[in-house]
DNA sequence: TTATTGTATCAGCAATTAATGATATGATGA
DNA sequence: TCATCATATCATTAATTGCTGATACAATAA
């Protein structure tokens, strides 16, 4: 438990942060960054289920990373902010210098760590 | 399940945000924004438990975001890179145009979610 | 209206994760 | 050596989270 002030900006920061802590979301908003899709694109063009496409995108928006606009029965997402680009290319940056680190991390799972031992950086 | 090729990078992104993804780790870091602390500072300065910090600060070592150095029996951690400077602040700089979106973002919960209904932003 | 297509929601499950308390290790000083 | 202080690890527990399948809703077309 946190001690001083400040914890509604820190808990601001990690729900930002967890917003795209998640290979999917991240795959999500990959696509996006070349445009607005529709749920159908999205859905196909990520390989995920129509339904996890669909909780991942109602999560991106209520944590106001995306922002939709219906039109017909299609429904476009797109990135809410250019900041976005932004915050995943130094992420990037970041990444280069600890990927190692990163990819060695034994605190947290995600689906290629199967590759993990057999395929070596 | 993702489908293409890039999964390892995604992978990657996913692991470290994951890593920023904690009010705590949000909160260790801070605390050393301002240069390398032992141990016992931090916990001084966060008010998390002992074994707690010792438990974060494993996992942001295995991510690399931090490096330790013994000095006696004391341990000081430091912010492994000054980018992860940059990616906080370019956080913030996001977080203070979408902040209302994700202080309403239902999906995750935070330790500061108590006050959400009676302090509105 | 009815059928169809696109999207959203819901319940349940499996897995992950943060926190705690207890204990172990490691370094220093008496 | 022994006691003490600083840090790390371990087992357990409670809570969160992602995914799936089924179903509901919404918009268009027939």
């Amino acid at each position: 438990m946190l001690l001083n002030s400040g914890v509604t900006a820190l808990s601001l920061r990690a729900k930002l942060f967890r917003g795209l802590a998640d290979s999917s979301r991240l795959a999500i908003l990959d696509v996006l960054r070349a445009g607005p899709r529709s749920v159908s694109q999205i859905v196909e063009l990520t390989g995920l289920s129509q339904s996890n496409t669909s909780n991942h995108l109602a999560c991106l928006m209520d944590c106001g990373l995306i922002a939709r606009e219906q039109q017909g029965r299609y429904v476009f997402y797109r990135l809410s902010d250019e900041k976005i680009k932004g915050l995943l290319e130094t992420a990037d940056e970041l990444l280069a210098e600890v990927a190692r680190g990163v990819y060695e991390c034994t605190h947290y799972t995600t689906e290629s760590d199967q590759d993990h031992k057999e395929n070596q950086i």
